[in-house]
DNA sequence: TGACGTTTCGTACTATGTACGATCAGGTGG
DNA sequence: CCACCTGATCGTACATAGTACGAAACGTCA
């Protein structure tokens, strides 16, 4: 009889943070549960209990390896195009795991990665800004880049049957009770070449633009 | 003996979202349980699901109590200063009730208030933009709004004796491991005259700026 | 081999959402 | 005034969650 079963992996923080960022991935973070993720990793709830001290830490280790995959802004670059880099592959991954953009918030202990993120792109932005600038370019682009992601990942996925039998409804029923969203729906968002995704370059290149210009200013 | 025993007021779907609501003020949305409404309510968790039909529900309603606590634009106004009277107004709300931001994301059935709300937006933007412009400006300030949210959310609530440890922590370790982090923290975000809260009126002209401006020029 | 520190895990406690059916209150027809 | 009916209330119970506790299994060095 061959050996079959594969040699278990000795078990680690790295290993549990991998296998629930895998899971969370496929099943969302509300239902990552510890047991879930014990069988994911063929052991048992209370192993996992060895190596991290509680499921938050799981969760907070979790949103760090997540920043982790955000690349740093090139320190090569000009400050503009180094940050929107930064922004749009901030958003993908965003995207990638569109659970985390909630549990960022809650979250309040940042993690190593995280920190070095924030530090990367405040000193790509001191390059070029004053520490005022800096400020107001950090705080409008986070607002914005995690924000979009919030909607984006409100988003009902396409495919969706709901979405579709409610895009019916919508437009039958809302038709005079919401006319400017009902107009905005049909005229707009459902025609067929309409991607709500390409609205974050507009708005980003609209922020950064509008940042440029201020800087120039002062 | 009198009757100290004020009358218990008839249980109603209405008194069960506005308990609610103000349970989560009071103790967040993740601490928000059927048995802790229940008392709240002086009553019991299944006399609840007599009116709501889950807790799902529940979170749906008050999610969308808090979309209705959001001025409407001024129809009279054009529309930038009515937009960024709402954004304001947006913002103020989301402070107030900062455990919602995160459920928004979440929840995938838009309330009444919620979509008047966005018809109201929707056909202020109208009102001086193009169908394109407007999607445009949607987008943007939306996400911004939100992430702005989100952001003053994960901070530290001001006396927070956990932040001011760290902050001093921040100060001597970090500040060669991440220089540029340190830099702008002791010198602009540490500063007395700073309000990180400041910076979302910057950011929200910014934007609404830059929007009237790329408006006239199509 | 035996002793010991580490890793694993069986059991169990508490808290949660909520299904089911019993109870109760308050109004209605006799 | 009473029997009855309908809808509101709630007691009990079950499945699933996080995780504390201590026992068992394992690896290593003497």
């Amino acid at each position: 009889m061959a050996t079959a079963k594969t040699k278990r992996q000795p078990m680690t923080r790295q290993r549990v943070l991998s296998a629930a960022l895998e899971l969370a991935d496929e099943i969302g973070a509300t239902d990552l549960t510890i047991r879930r993720l014990a069988d994911a990793l063929e052991s048992k709830p209370m192993t996992i209990y060895h190596h991290v001290p509680s499921k938050d830490e799981i969760l907070d280790g979790i949103v760090d390896l997540v920043f982790a995959e955000i690349d740093l802004p090139d320190s090569e670059l000009d400050w503009k195009p180094a940050v929107r880099a930064r922004c749009v592959s901030a958003r993908h991954v965003l995207t990638r795991h569109s659970w985390a953009v909630p549990l960022m918030e809650s979250r309040r202990s940042p993690g190593p990665a995280t920190l070095r993120h924030h530090d990367a792109v405040v000193a790509c932005l001191r390059g070029g800004l004053s520490l005022t600038m800096t400020g107001h370019a950090y705080a409008t682009l986070d607002a914005f880049v995690f924000g979009f992601a919030i909607q984006e990942a409100a988003l009902p996925e396409p495919g969706d049957e709901m979405a579709e039998v409610a895009a019916e409804i919508v437009t039958d029923e809302l038709a005079e009770t919401f006319p400017a969203l009902h107009e905005f729906a049909v005229e707009r968002a459902m025609q067929p070449g309409y991607d709500f995704g390409d609205e974050f370059e507009y708005g980003l290149d609209l922020i950064l633009d509008a940042l440029a210009e201020r800087s120039r200013r002062d």
